[in-house]
DNA sequence: TAGGTTATCAAAAACGTTTTTGTCAATGAA
DNA sequence: TTCATTGACAAAAACGTTTTTGATAACCTA
């Protein structure tokens, strides 16, 4: 009953008081700084709940951050910095950011958890981060009638907002870099079919292909989960198959430094006779043996013009069709790629 | 007005309905079951903000994501994984995790911050990542009445439940296998000396050092920022002082990554001409060149006996004092460090 | 001077729960 | 038969806000 104390205190109403703190015009200036004032000596701060379930608002906006594969790691330093960026948008605008975790992955599961979280009433609005191919998520969400961005694009019928790093062009580019530098057979470590981004990385490939008439093999074109282990793996089948290839671009740089020691691992020095690009422009990209070549996407920045479009959707400043924000790349040359052989 | 919505259709008084879903015992069998599956049926969720407004319990545990030193990423791999086992933990007793990111990491904003998420009374515990050796927040959250449990120590004066992993050990470990290759200008790169777990790991290597009746040199004992840049640039400074080390311990394996690198640059085989180990067991510490010998530390465990305690605490089944678990390491011998030249 | 505006504040209703306190009939013991 | 006990439900108060509606006095305008 903490307004109220703070009411009898100042020998006020408590509409009155309330009215002050939410800054209304039909309070008496200095009856206003009276109120703010004592209310900061105090220590007040009104019970979110309450607020809430009063006025329907809470200030707050959302993130359900999904599991990783392995089932693990719920956070990988994209998503971190990107939750960095949102964060301090959100924060000019008056606004909170939380966060809860999806153990697992499977569809039933995550519908009932943005179920609860939407119906629960803790946020005003809504990320959604690691869109799919056709991602269910948001329909679900556009039905609770709550406002979201989504981090990467979907398949949808309905307009939405999304922000996205240009995937398509970033491999677009570092495919184009390997066919310049003369190679023909390029394989494409990439990542589980079902994320959107990992198709957009695809088809920038295959267009990067296209534009020189080489025709797409199946062959060299992998799947794995965007690890180490993963890039290892794949790369390590890669060599010893028939026609192995002379270019390998990976949908990350960890899979591109497992991919890396698979090839020292069978003689092949990178960067002279096998090139080898990452994704990411991760902290460790620049110092691994030989540095990679990558692609830079400014995930911070990314980060903050999702919090401006959740601010500007929050207050009705834009709807939901006029937010599409594509983020460029920029190719980082490094040693790991070089002229074909 | 949902649950009141319910009643109606059942024909039933809203406080039956709330003590049937409460599971109370003075509620007919026969209704209870009927009000359950009604309430399923129509997809009834309390709202959270009101049980939270009338009985005080939320059902959720918070966690403050600290700003990294760049400002840029809230979670390293390190929190992830921990949270990660700290969600499964709570699912399993009926709670929630929520975090929300801290920006900036001075002393008012955070005290601010973590006063704000109390007071707010979103959560019925806290969990502190990233303890520092004398750390405010532990007062600061005691001070609130909530159950809290840090990750990692403090200094201070009343019992407070915490898990750790066994720092001190670690480097005790790492800096011996060293001394046992021959080594005797062994130097550190350790983290930020505010956080406890870098003064536990100096403490480990000191110890390590005093073993063997080595006189610790302060030149060789440098302080960084844990990541691959820092690590590098450390390096790189030691290398060339007047008697550079023969061995190289590092806090992260992304300093060590770096250090590799600066070895790298100057000519210097690492494994072979000079010895390096890292910490952590990160996903790319095996897929260096050469294999980064290392720590490997459960963090993901960690996460699971950092949720047990919290709902040991908010069971009232344990004090405090009770809840204290220092999880073991284990080296993990590669490639990268070796005998003395 | 009368009637309408405006400025400033207060009363009271609502938000959706949980919990305390009652009610009423059926049951049991004396 | 009578009175306490119990089992099953309901009424109503409370949690801490916001917001709608009123109230009062001071201020204009005609």
């Amino acid at each position: 009953m903490s307004i109220v104390l703070l009411a009898r205190d100042l020998g006020l109403s408590i509409s009155t008081v309330s009215r002050a703190l939410n800054g209304y015009h039909d309070v008496a200036p200095a009856t206003k700084q009276r109120v703010l004032k004592r209310a900061r000596e105090i220590g007040y701060r009104p019970n979110p709940g309450a607020r809430r379930l009063k006025s329907g608002r809470s200030s707050l906006v959302g993130v359900i951050l999904p599991a990783a594969s392995d089932g693990v790691r719920f956070v990988d330093s994209v998503a971190s910095s990107l939750l960095g960026g949102v964060e301090v948008e959100l924060e000019n605008g008056g606004y909170g950011l939380i966060a809860t975790m999806q153990t697992r992955n499977d569809l039933e599961r995550e519908a009932a958890l943005y179920e609860n979280f939407i119906k629960g009433s803790w946020v005003d609005a809504l990320l959604l981060v690691r869109t799919r191919v056709a991602d269910p998520r948001v329909e679900l969400v556009r039905k609770a009638h709550i406002p979201f961005v989504t981090y990467g694009r979907t398949e949808t019928a309905e307009p939405y907002a999304w922000v996205d790093t240009d995937n398509e062009k970033a491999f677009y580019l570092v495919t184009l870099r390997q066919i310049e530098f003369g190679h023909e057979r390029i394989a494409l470590l990439n990542g589980p079919l079902e994320y959107n981004f990992v198709r957009l990385r695809e088809k920038g490939y295959t267009r990067a292909l296209a534009k020189h008439r080489i025709a797409p093999d199946r062959l060299l074109m992998l799947n794995g989960d965007l690890s180490e282990v993963s890039g290892y793996a794949l790369c390590r089948s890669l060599l010893v198959s028939a026609v192995p290839p002379t270019a390998i671009v990976c949908a990350t740089d960890a899979m591109a430094i497992g991919a890396i020691a698979a090839c020292r691992e069978r003689g092949m020095a990178v960067g002279r006779e096998i090139s080898i690009a990452g994704y990411g422009n991760s902290s460790a990209s620049g110092f691994c043996d030989p540095p990679l070549t990558t692609i830079d996407h400014a995930v911070f920045e990314n980060g903050r013009h999702i919090g401006q479009s959740l601010l500007r959707l929050l207050r009705a400043e834009a709807k939901p069709a006029d937010i599409h924000y594509l983020e460029p790349v920029v190719l980082v040359p490094r040693k790991s790629d070089c002229q074909r052989k």
